[in-house]
DNA sequence: TGCACCCGAATGAACGTTCAATAGAGGCAA
DNA sequence: TTGCCTCTATTGAACGTTCATTCGGGTGCA
């Protein structure tokens, strides 16, 4: 993944741009081709067709979230000060990579997330579950379906970087940690 | 809104049927005439373009959900009865409706959504954020943007349905129950 | 007669995809 | 070294399809 051939990645990384700004319909693949600067016929020498484009690049935004995400750990922390961090360098991170998140919520929301195997449309909330069943082993959370849990949490930290990236509200330090607060009572044992 | 033209209702319910099961893209203007059992030209006679068939559309989910809401309430209830059981029935119109959660869920993700007016685009949030006013008064709710917190309640409820929607998770009484208490943890003063 | 409603074939633009052609890189024999 | 072959990467014009939209016409009611 860190070493995709020059081109493939422009295509990427445009379509990505493209797809935030005009949404699905809006991004023909001749104005990929502009924007990546590549000729129409390139794209389809690294995939198949305009789906599989966007199919990869679900598991390429995954790719870098997870990256992204994983430097930010440090073990020599607590149950729920690991919970905060977790939280906030999610959220931080769709906020620093608007192109993600739109893309990211409009294909869980389009026919594409259904055909897509389950293993690979659950990747993000797995690793959030893992850490749910952690907690649970000791007794801390509340008691509940971990996977429905985790959908809840996911959701609250997309749900909080979009509203900021829309303008809808301004996320600073005070308001991250709030919120981080809100949703830790809200899974914890009371 | 109640007694639309036989044809008209046809059409934005044909629309948010097959915008449902194939998605924008998916939905050409001559299936959902071919659905509605209309000709392709009367569609245009109801709507503009299908851009506002889409954005009509929308307003149309609204309504529904409102008047669906609407029936639910009472009047002796204290503040946190009264949260259950808006919280649920909200959820439970999404999961009764499905149509109407796919729908408002790819259209908010859509280049449509910005282009509607700040006023329609908020109005479901806004019923939840007069009810977080309420509670403020009373002392009952943690210190926060009341606009955030309304839109982590919404996000909340369509998460949960889309959830149960999805077959992620299986929501009886007992998980609802469950989850708007989890809510209402988070939003409570402690 | 006019108006609202409705029809569906026709139109033309937009778009995804293909393909024949070209350039360059590497290998290999003479 | 030179000439030749092959394979990959790349190009962009051309193709065929799909689709939103139009338009000329039809029906029935005021």
């Amino acid at each position: 993944m860190e070493n995709l051939a020059e081109k493939k990645k422009a295509i990427l990384e445009s379509t990505l741009q493209l797809i935030k700004e005009n949404g699905f319909h809006g991004t023909p693949m001749s104005l990929v081709a502009k924007t990546a600067n590549v000729a129409a016929g390139t794209i389809y020498h690294y995939f198949d067709s305009k789906d599989t484009l966007i199919m990869e690049l679900f598991s390429y935004c995954q790719y870098r979230m997870q990256a992204a995400v994983e430097q930010h750990l440090r073990q020599d922390m607590d149950f729920q000060e690991s919970f905060f961090l977790r939280w906030i360098s999610r959220c931080q991170f769709y906020i620093q990579n608007p192109e993600v998140a739109f893309f990211i919520e409009q294909f869980v929301n389009s026919p594409f997330y259904p055909r897509c195997s389950q293993a690979q449309s659950e990747r993000p909330q797995n690793e959030i579950m893992q850490f749910i069943e952690a907690g649970n082993r000791h007794g801390i959370l509340r008691e509940m379906d971990p996977k429905l849990m985790a959908i809840m949490i996911h959701s609250s930290i997309m749900t909080a970087a979009k509203a900021h990236l829309d303008g809808k509200v301004q996320l600073r330090n005070e308001e991250f940690k709030q919120l981080a607060q809100m949703v830790w009572d809200s899974i914890r044992k009371l």
